[in-house]
DNA sequence: CGATTTTGACCCGCGC
DNA sequence: GCGCGGGTCAAAATCG
């Protein structure tokens, strides 16, 4: 919002600049007219440069106005921000009469998007993004649900004035709904989890891209840089420099096997605020983290799971989100578990996936797509990754509902090449996908997350 | 001149 | 205890 509220004045100023040597013209038409009028050739010259100034003019109008006309759009969407803002207070004010145990962290999975902690929160006050709300519900069963929530504390980003606000919101419900129809339920095992000591989570991102390192909207420092074993490209190790206390980390690898690969690792949790397309890949990554944390806890130490396959669903499930939702083809990436140097480590392999590579972008993809020549650009989410949703919004075409299902096997997960992932359409995975997708709490969490990415972008993503 | 990258040295955990 | 390998540090070099 603010930064759309800076925009206004480079417009204005746009305009005001236009229109200053515009004046300087016309003082010196007149003076050529003056002289003109002894030659006739010029005469034409001067007649014909006057009507291109009065175009000009008239084009500069049309310009005003239809800044006004945005500039209206844009105040008229700020109010219907503002009343939503005021109904989530509301909401939330409600919530506090029966307010959720932080410290019963261990009972919940945290679906945190890479912003200030949960517990800061509690501090600092409201007014960050924190689109998962834990919500321990009441339950005779040992099982505890987890319910996904969307906070929609939104980043104050600009919104597309063109775009219906209505529409818009009822878009952003009917994905709400989803999200909040993915509501998962804990497996038991997870005492298991809590007996092993493991490193800090590690998520790894497999794409294809031939630059150095992918943009994935944050800014990184190159600190260090090694050759691992096993593999001769270089790992390069990199800290998140947009907050000098931040404790994310990454490295960036080629894959030995496909040098086109780029593997990416992420370490931590980012503790500031994030602009919308770092937050893209933060709540994705958190989002595997909180997977790799349930999921883990039914896999062996050193073994791998990879959750993998396609499946489609029909595009109504009960879920009542069928009104939008399901115009999207919905891939997630191959995702591979493991454990790694005593770091459970969970690996989103982007590179396997048919429709990631289409130079089409008629469909819109939950997850970026990569080649080596769109190379992942977290940082220009309006530009290819909300329009895809505009055009989606406006063609309407129904497409089914996909997701990625569960297979087991006992690879590394660094190791797991993507020609093992890329069996993922056999019939047999299909079964086995419809089935880890009913039964994997944590793949919802994660699927909930890239959702709600998506509510965040449609809401806020796109720009004027 | 500050920020970033490079690169060798160092630290630490793990397996033998 | 030793060696190996992953990860980090920090001084020097480079860049904008």
């Amino acid at each position: 919002m603010e930064a759309s509220l800076n925009m206004e004045k480079p417009m204005f100023s746009f305009f005001e600049v236009e229109e200053e040597p515009k004046i300087k013209n016309t003082i010196h038409f007149h003076d050529d007219q003056t002289l003109a009028s002894k030659t006739s050739p010029q005469t034409v010259l001067v007649s014909s440069a006057k009507a291109e100034m009065g175009q000009v003019r008239e084009e500069n109008q049309k310009l005003k106005h239809k800044l006004s006309m945005v500039l209206k759009d844009y105040k008229s969407l700020q109010m219907h921000f503002n009343d939503f803002f005021q109904q989530q207070e509301d909401t939330k004010s409600s919530e506090k009469l029966a307010p959720v145990q932080e410290g019963d962290a261990d009972d919940l999975i945290s679906l945190r998007l890479g912003t200030v902690s949960s517990y800061k929160h509690k501090s600092d006050g409201p007014k960050k993004v924190n689109c998962f709300r834990k919500i321990k519900q009441d339950s005779d069963d040992d099982d505890q649900e987890l319910k996904l929530g969307l906070g929609c504390e939104f980043d104050p980003t600009p919104t597309p004035a063109d775009f219906d606000n209505a529409k818009k919101d009822e878009r952003a419900q009917t994905l709400e709904r989803l999200v909040q129809g993915l509501k998962t339920e804990r497996s038991d095992d997870n005492e298991l989890l809590d007996q092993i000591p493991l490193k800090k989570a590690r998520v790894s991102v497999k794409v294809v891209c031939d630059t150095q390192t992918m943009n994935d909207g944050c800014q990184w420092r190159k600190y260090g840089q090694k050759i691992a074993k096993g593999n001769p490209c270089p790992r390069s190790y990199y800290r998140c420099t947009l907050s000098p206390s931040c404790p994310v980390r990454k490295h960036v690898q080629r894959c030995s096997e496909d040098r086109s690969v780029l593997i990416t690792t992420y370490e931590g949790t980012h503790n500031h605020p994030l602009s919308v397309s770092a937050t893209v890949m933060a709540s994705t990554t958190s989002a595997a983290a909180s997977m790799l944390k349930s999921t883990s806890s039914t896999s062996q130490p050193g073994l791998t799971t990879i959750v993998a396959a396609s499946t489609t669903t029909p595009s109504t499930n009960g879920m009542g989100y069928n009104s939008i939702a399901p115009q999207y083809p919905f891939y997630l990436p191959i995702t591979t578990i493991s454990t790694y140097q005593s770091h459970p480590t969970i690996t989103l392999d982007l590179t396997s996936n048919p429709l990631f590579n289409r130079s089409n972008s008629s469909n819109f993809l939950m997850t970026p797509r990569f080649s080596s020549s769109t190379c992942l650009n977290f940082s220009s989410p309006s530009s290819s990754f909300s329009s895809s949703i505009e055009s989606n919004y406006n063609n309407t075409i129904p497409i089914p509902f996909s997701y990625h299902g569960i297979q087991t096997t006992s690879h590394d997960s660094f190791k797991s090449s993507s020609s093992s992932a890329s069996q993922q359409h056999s019939a047999d995975t299909i079964a086995a996908a419809t089935k880890a997708l009913t039964t994997n709490p944590s793949f919802r969490s994660a699927l909930a997350a890239s959702i709600t990415s998506l509510v965040r972008n449609v809401g806020g993503g796109a720009k004027i």
